[in-house]
DNA sequence: CGGTAACCTGGGAT
DNA sequence: AATCCCAGGTTAC
């Protein structure tokens, strides 16, 4: 039950509510839609699930009245960020919903919320830095700011029909440049697993770093060192509920920590060519091809990687390679949709991956028009389409996740 | 080299 | 209630 708990083995000597009190596992979460990537801030308070009566400020009060004075401006359209679509689909566990189209977490040492303001553009806020001008150089660099997704966007449009069709109702979903380390240990956890335990395993390990502060009921760290990481033992992992992670977790932390700077050797990575970087990541223990490829677009520069799963295998049989409909995904295959993905889309394939594979979110779908959305899994063959359409009017049905 | 069976866990479906 | 299936897979035969 409490299997996730980190108050375990922290050395916080306040235990206080780690319990994650508001892990959506309930399918009641209205908030969570967003019809647009720009809705309306109607109400500014934080989404309570339960009313407590406690106001929940943390430690830093940054709801006082003079509060929207430091709120600034990134200088990014709505075309080239979309929060929604970028932070809650699966690049990164580490930030949270801190309020309607509002997410905070942290960049290097930074405590840092993002929200949308009224016209759709992007606005930050600093709850903890040393210097703001480091934050914003940070957050830059951490939304991989100098790619234009417009330009990216334009160019597969002209090769894919669909997904100049997908990118209207998709708009801003970018591919973040996370810290490699931090990009790792996350994806280790992923292997055969879902997000909302992805999220909580992580959350268990980040509790090892630097407390930065709390937003909503969030407790913000660093994200610990491979030195502070090396103090988990695989039987703490274990216990706290990994499963068979555990060993992978510390058999990479133990591989990171016999070089002189497993930190650096893993940046080094952002040097080599795609292949190079794949390789030397599946030397890691847990690490095969798909979480290799992860962390290679989500936080090596490499641009072009294509994480294949179970979602874009569906998608590339449907779309791109008709002709491998009905096989079962293994590493060769694999690595051919990827050099599928490659030749259609060019070297910043991985980005076009990731917006088809939001389009393929259940959480996601309900922004799409019916007929853009991909018939679901592989149990029913039968399609029954015919009768989805009950309400007539566009389908904002439950499908929470 | 290609195919298969374990591997941990929890939530939802049957 | 018991069981199966699935979740952005990897590893060992």
């Amino acid at each position: 039950m409490h299997s996730l708990s980190l108050a375990t083995v922290m050395k916080r000597t306040r235990s206080a509510s780690c319990k994650s009190p508001s892990l959506p596992s309930t399918p009641l979460s209205p908030q969570t839609r967003h019809k647009t990537c720009c809705s309306k801030p109607t109400s500014v308070s934080i989404c309570y699930r339960s009313r407590k009566p406690k106001p929940i400020l943390g430690s830093l009060n940054e709801s006082s009245k003079s509060d929207h004075a430091k709120w600034v401006p990134l200088n990014l359209a709505p075309q080239e960020l979309c929060l929604p679509l970028t932070f809650p689909t699966g690049q990164t566990f580490r930030w949270r919903k801190t309020g309607p189209s509002q997410y905070t977490g942290v960049v290097g040492s930074h405590l840092i919320s993002l929200k949308h303001i009224e016209n759709g553009d992007v606005c930050y806020y600093l709850h903890h830095t040393d210097s703001e001008i480091d934050a914003r150089t940070a957050l830059l660099d951490f939304l991989n700011a100098r790619v234009s997704l417009t330009d990216v966007w334009k160019e597969f449009s002209a090769s894919d029909a669909r997904f100049a069709e997908l990118a209207c109702y998709l708009g801003g979903a970018r591919v973040l440049r996370q810290d490699p380390l931090e990009c790792l240990i996350q994806f280790l956890c992923s292997s055969n697993n879902n997000i909302q335990r992805i999220t909580k395993m992580v959350d268990y390990i980040s509790s090892l770093g630097n407390y930065l502060g709390t937003v909503g009921d969030f407790k913000f760290h660093t994200f610990p060192s491979v030195e502070k990481l090396s103090l988990i033992s695989e039987e703490e992992l274990r216990n706290a509920g990994f499963g068979y992670r555990a060993k992978y977790i510390t058999g990479t932390v133990n591989f990171l920590r016999a070089k002189p700077d497993g930190e650096e050797w893993l940046k080094s990575l952002r040097m080599l060519d795609l292949q190079e970087a794949i390789d030397a990541l599946c030397t890691l223990p847990g690490v095969g091809p798909k979480v290799a490829a992860c962390i290679a677009l989500f936080s090596l520069d490499q641009h072009h990687a294509i994480p294949v799963d179970t979602h874009v295998w569906r998608i590339a049989t449907k779309y791109l390679l008709p002709e491998l409909a009905g096989s079962r995904l293994t590493p060769k295959l694999s690595s051919r949709v990827a050099e599928a993905f490659v030749s259609k889309y060019g070297k910043y394939a991985g980005w076009a991956q990731t917006l088809l594979f939001i389009a393929e979110l259940p959480s996601q779908k309900a922004l799409l028009p019916p007929q853009l959305r991909t018939v679901e899994q592989s149990k029913h063959t039968v399609e029954e389409d015919s009768e989805t359409e009950i309400g007539g009017r566009e389908t904002t049905s439950v499908f929470q996740s």
